[in-house]
DNA sequence: AAGCCATGTTTGAATAGCCAAACTTTTCAT
DNA sequence: ATGAAAAGTTTGGCTATTCAAACATGGCTT
């Protein structure tokens, strides 16, 4: 089995993952999604969405009621909350434990959301989790390490980490 | 800026990519690579690697002497260099700090090899490194750390993570 | 009712990469 | 030096995803 060709075959593909994410997001903030709220909200053409969200439809991730409003379907809803979780977490740890900035770090994570597996995801988690949990070896570890690079000290009531690593743990039990 | 469009804007494509690292492992190997070796290497047919190679030598990542052996450019060969690096210390953390198993962590990391950006890299290596360095904190972090997960007890003169991060700097001071 | 705007779809073209198959060129052995 | 095998290129087709532009609908506004 050739390694580097299993590139292409994913669950979803990128922009699929962001056309699922965008009509999720648009419902949670102004209750409906069509298509040309999630052209606008992409900055694609109509065109483009058009077609996209149909081949969506077809492979069962979307669907649209009488009046053309879009909802995930229960696979579409899965999927993208995955490959958000997946982002949470790419982020947390990016910009909370080895301090790559804001922008880099969602640009880094946002490539990478759909393609890392879910036991990966899983498993960074878990990482994170223990880094910041009762036991104190984790936040002695971090500290030592940003202390000896330089990178900055963190206060840890406050530190991007904890509040990152909180979301994505929010987010899982309430998908739970 | 939509950062989801980034997702295309790449210093090289996957394919790219391995199309460089194979003509590199190939010379290593044989002491040559032509056309048709990369094709027979890679799996793929004569005619897709012949257009492939016209590309890479147009854009400059590739040149080919009077009798077509292929070699990398000094901008083919850091490119080639830096994402096999990346895959390395992705492997790396995946197998040594997650404990992913093997095959899994070869196939995250080739996806997304040449995704993360030179920072994130560099950081993920640094990261590695005082997670190993004489510094106490990061062995004592990853001994409870995977005591607390279950995941596995390792001994640290032969683990995993010690060995691959090892070759990951054996190889950047090479081609330095 | 006439018309216009918002919405949605279709079509044709582009890019990237792959394949199969046809074709050309080189090399090498007899 | 002839003819076959190896190497390389070209062509046409396929998928995915984008764009622009043409086209179709549906409903409000006057």
């Amino acid at each position: 089995m050739d390694v580097w060709r299993e590139f292409e075959h994913n669950e979803i593909t990128h922009s699929g993952a962001h056309y699922l994410m965008t009509v999720q997001q648009l419902i949670e903030d102004q209750g409906y999604a069509r298509v040309s709220d999630v052209a606008r909200e992409m900055h694609i053409t109509p065109g483009s969405a058009s077609i996209m969200i149909k081949s969506l439809r077809e492979k069962g991730y979307l669907e649209e009621d009488r009046n053309r409003f879009l909802k995930l379907s229960e696979e579409g809803n899965r999927l993208a909350q995955s490959v958000w979780s997946h982002r949470q977490i790419l982020i947390a740890f990016l910009k909370g434990v080895l301090h790559i900035d804001a922008e880099q770090a969602e640009i880094d994570a946002c490539k990478i959301e759909h393609l890392i597996s879910t036991t990966t995801g899983e498993r960074l988690l878990l990482f994170l989790q223990f880094l910041l949990s009762d036991d104190p070896h984790g936040r002695a570890f971090l500290k030592s390490y940003w202390d000896a690079n330089v990178l900055s000290i963190c206060d840890f009531e406050t530190c991007a980490v904890c509040e990152e690593v909180g979301e994505c743990l929010v987010i899982r039990s309430e998908s739970a």
